[in-house]
RNA sequence: GGGCGAAUAGCUCAGCUGGGAGAGCAUCGGCCUUACAAGCCGAGGGUCACAGGUUCGAGCCCUGUUUCGCCCACCA
């Protein structure tokens, strides 16, 4: 066998580089198997509950999943360690159209429709689909190490919450709220269904704006209207202007001659017309037109449907029934040519709707929909905003919020396919009667006919998935589980899904169990690249979290997810991020095998030092009330949703307080013979690491579990460890003070070694002048430990000295930092130096001169910025004397 | 057209109630110093988009302008 570098001593027992993968697959596993995710109901905790987002059963984890989930992974683990009662309920959502695609896609290959199976069968064909591939989404958000309670995962199509779609439905209809009517849709005439907006793609397309003559029924003169879609002109029930246009005012009682059908059609007069396109009338298509079927209602215009559900002209289109709608364009602009109706026509681009999964141009068109009355729904969720009992962060989120509420329309919840909820509503062929009930009805309860007929339609996705806060907890059964979690404590989503989703669920938590559905709903941003962009396959710049986890590891890719996370920004992601947070963990990792290896024979009892730092060394005393900062830091920022905090506080501490000053300035202790010493050094090293795994814990759940493991003495999971509190006891403004004036020191004696470019092995002399007696005392005490981290030989505290021509020189405080160093200095470059600095000293002295002289200043400003600022003025004129100083010894020397 | 947001170091971003401009990466210089070279030590770098205003004091508040992004309605 070769002889490999051997990196790793044996003294250590963890490996040297941190080895996710292993560890991550290790201890997930662990905790299924353990069930430390399950929830549980204890009488007189505190509950918090998170119900996930569902994702799509044919979904693939992409980057917003993977945020989302961090961030509520993170709020689920922190609460759950805080001992609360915790719930996060998972689950995936049956997505109608998108999944009848998939399978629909699949039995293509096999040349079938759904159609050739029938509805029955390609129904069982799509739960087929569902129990081999649904659950891909579920096992990769288990790869991001989400503590969801699995044994409780649920799916909108199961038993239970198919009972809760049918309960709310028979509910709202027998109140009124649901109803079928006209109206208009998106038709999609290839795949014969309603689309909602949403599934609606505009695409900007290259049409022709036609020009139309359209004579006065008294034939005395003409109006030319202008469409991108002439055949509807056969489905015109009126031709409609400003009501302030003087144009038009004499056509009020004349009426309009369509061409081509001869009927006469009014003028109507309505303020959605804009005066200035074209010229300034609008041809009325109530039937296929959105906006114009809106005129319609407002001027109660007859709908006349010129095309049936493929697109194809239908009987009322006269001669031209039975042509395609785009070949009836042809012949009628031909005709129109013909008969010398048509003014001009323009090339013209305009937004076309299109199927977004076959592309083909949608027509609007009325048809029979369900619909929920939304309005009075609407008003109890706004107020429930306003009054404070649902809290959105960010709070921008409100205006918004309120502006769509106000203008909401009445929302269609049936769909033309057959994978959903079908629609609980019976007719009966004999008597007509329309049954709505729970249970299937056998006979009409009107008639006694058994020849019923149930509703072929589905309920639109979004209206099982409104339910979820209280169907995935057992509704309608009383369950426990809904006196525990009820109302959910935060929901955490994305913002675009605020309307489709968030608003509904308020609306019918608000309804239906007369209580908000969540306390906060957090709505995170939409991530995208690091240039900005929407992350698309087309564009090829899809960061995939698989294989960022794979590359980087799961809690490197959290920590960075948690450090974009600031309110109220887009999250432009960008690749090296994750690698630098790799290396924090990798840091945190080192830190730990660097305790390991004195905390291996540690005796338990020394844990208890912590409890009275007043006993410790400074040091010691320091780094615990810093951790107590950060424990303060990162509970505040949790608490209120400043996610990017979290991430922030814990960096700093852990790797600039932490390992770069703590660890480095106990190196003497750890290797003392003082066991005194030794002992105190080990019981605060143990004692600051504990309480950084579990801070980090619900950010970096795998890493810290891992290194908790093989901390001394016997362990349970850190998932179940008490997350960190203040502790009063810990905190030292002293130590902290003193340890500020100690750290100056010896930055300020390494710059000086570094500038004069001393090798760092070689030991310098130190001279320490100061002329406060008692920081005399507090530098003579601690001159040990500055000296070790400075590597200076002789170190000396002096009240004055005369200070060296050719020495390093710097002030901290009103401590004076000279070291001589014969032949060492670049005086030019000191000189350059110097120049810059007393130029900046003396600009920021007349700033604050200025202000001070300033009679406003000082009799409006509060006393603490006066003093701050004639503390600071006496801070500047030193440095700058001493500055002064030193330009004229560098100028002695060169 | 309506609404919302952003503009801070070369890049990606923090900056909370107005009170001395910060981080990470990148750059430059030095170091294998007994956890980590995936590391350590140090340095340089900003007219806080622009123009006004309020204030003793503005990156932060107000008005306007420019640029960019998003959402809604998309004009027949």
């Amino acid at each position: 066998m070769k002889a490999t570098e051997q990196q790793s001593p044996e003294k250590y027992d963890l490996p040297k580089g941190y080895e996710f993968a292993e560890v991550e697959q290790r201890w997930y596993t662990h905790w299924l198997e353990e069930k430390t995710f399950s929830a549980r109901m204890i009488e007189g905790k505190p509950s918090f509950s998170i119900v996930i987002p569902p994702p799509n059963v044919t979904g693939v984890l992409h980057i917003g999943h993977a945020l989302n989930n961090t961030l509520q992974d993170l709020l689920v683990r922190y609460h759950r360690m805080k001992g609360e009662n915790t719930l996060w309920v998972p689950g995936t959502d049956h997505a109608g159209i998108a999944t009848q695609n998939v399978v629909e896609r699949q039995l293509a290959t096999e040349n079938l429709t759904r159609h050739d199976l029938g509805r029955e069968k390609f129904i069982e064909r799509v739960w087929a689909w569902r129990e081999e591939k649904g659950g891909t989404i579920i096992n990769q958000l288990k790869r991001m190490g989400a503590s969801c309670d699995w044994d409780r995962e649920r799916f909108t199509m199961d038993e239970g919450l198919s009972k809760a779609v049918r309960e709310v439905f028979v509910r709202l209809y027998k109140e009124g709220l649901i109803y079928k009517g006209d109206y208009i849709v998106n038709w999609c005439p290839r795949c014969h269904t309603a689309l909602a907006d949403d599934e609606v793609e505009h695409d900007p397309t290259d049409g022709k704006l036609y020009h139309i003559r359209y004579p006065y029924a008294d034939g005395s003169g003409y109006v030319v209207v202008a469409t991108t879609r002439p055949e509807t002109m056969l489905g015109d029930t009126a031709v409609a202007v400003h009501p302030d246009d003087e144009r038009y005012q004499h056509l009020k009682t004349i009426g309009i001659s369509l061409p081509l059908t001869g009927r006469t059609i009014p003028v109507v007069f309505d303020h959605h017309v804009q005066r200035e396109f074209g010229t300034g009338a609008l041809k009325v298509t109530p039937a296929h037109d959105r906006d114009d079927y809106e005129i319609g209602l407002r001027h109660d215009l007859p709908r006349l449907k010129v095309m049936d559900d493929k697109g194809v002209m239908n009987a009322e289109a006269g001669k031209y029934a039975g042509l395609d709608r785009f070949a009836c364009r042809k012949q009628i602009v031909s005709d129109l040519q013909e008969q010398g109706f048509l003014d001009k026509i323009e090339d013209y681009q305009h937004a076309v709707g299109k199927c977004y999964r076959c592309a083909t141009v949608v027509e609007p068109t009325t048809s029979k929909q369900w619909f929920v009355s939304v309005r009075p729904l609407a008003d109890k969720a706004v107020a429930a905003v306003q009054d404070g009992r649902i809290n959105l962060y960010p709070a921008t989120w409100q205006r918004t919020f309120y502006a769509w509420m106000e203008n909401i329309r009445d929302w269609c919840i049936s769909r033309q396919i057959w994978w959903g909820h079908r629609i609980p509503a019976w007719t009966c062929a004999a008597c007509g009667e329309v049954i709505v009930e729970v249970t299937d009805p056998d006979v009409c309860p009107a008639c006694g006919s058994a020849n019923l007929h149930q509703e072929t339609d589905v309920l639109d996705t979004w209206f099982s998935s409104a339910l979820w806060p209280f169907s995935t907890l057992g509704w309608p059964e009383k369950t426990r589980e809904l006196d525990f979690f009820y109302p959910t404590s935060v929901l955490i989503t994305s913002f675009d899904i605020l309307f489709f989703w968030v608003a509904r669920m308020m609306m019918m938590g608000l309804h239906i169990m007369d209580e908000i559905p969540f306390h906060d709903v957090y709505l995170h941003a939409l991530v995208r690249d690091k240039h900005g962009k929407k992350m698309s396959k087309s564009t090829g710049n899809v960061i995939d979290p698989l294989v960022m986890i794979g590359q980087y590891g799961t809690d490197a890719f959290r920590f960075t997810l948690t450090a974009f996370a600031a309110q109220g920004r887009e999250i432009r992601l960008d690749e090296e991020r994750i690698d630098g947070y790799r290396r924090f963990i990798n840091k945190l990792w080192n830190a730990a095998r660097f305790a390991q290896m004195h905390l291996k024979e540690a005796d338990p009892a020394i844990t208890a030092m912590t409890a009275n730092p007043k006993i410790l060394a400074l040091a010691h005393r320091w780094i615990l009330s810093r951790v107590n900062g950060a424990v303060k830091d990162v509970r505040a920022a949790l608490d209120g949703y400043n996610f990017n905090e979290v991430a922030s506080a814990s960096y700093q501490f852990v790797w600039h307080e932490f390992c770069d000053w703590y660890l480095e300035w106990i190196k003497a202790d750890l290797f003392s013979d003082d066991a005194v010493a030794r002992d105190q050094a080990k019981a605060v090293l143990l004692s600051v690491l504990e309480q950084v795994l579990k801070l980090m814990h619900p950010i970096t759940p795998f890493v810290t579990e891992e290194i908790w493991s093989q901390l001394p003495g016997e362990r349970s999971s850190i998932m179940v460890e008490p997350f960190p509190e203040a502790n009063a006891a810990w905190e030292d403004a002293e130590a902290e003070s003193v340890m500020n004036l100690l750290m100056g020191v010896i930055s300020g004696l390494r710059t000086i070694r570094t500038e004069a470019e001393v090798h760092p092995s070689a030991k310098i002399e130190a001279i320490l002048i100061c002329p406060d007696a008692a920081k005399r005392q507090i530098l003579a005490d601690y001159a040990p430990g500055v000296q070790a981290m400075v590597r200076a030989g002789s170190f000396s505290i002096v009240a004055s000295a005369t200070v060296p021509d050719d020495a390093g020189h710097a002030l901290v405080q009103d401590v004076e930092l000279v070291v001589p160093l014969k032949g060492l200095i670049d005086v030019a470059g000191e000189l350059e130096k110097l120049a810059r600095d007393q130029g900046k000293l003396e600009k920021e002295l007349e700033r604050i001169v200025g202000k001070l002289s300033n009679e406003k200043f000082m009799t409006n400003a509060p006393e603490a910025v006066v003093a701050k600022e004639r503390e600071k003025e006496a801070e500047i004129r030193a440095r700058l004397a001493k500055t002064l100083e030193s330009t004229e010894r560098m100028r002695k020397l060169s």
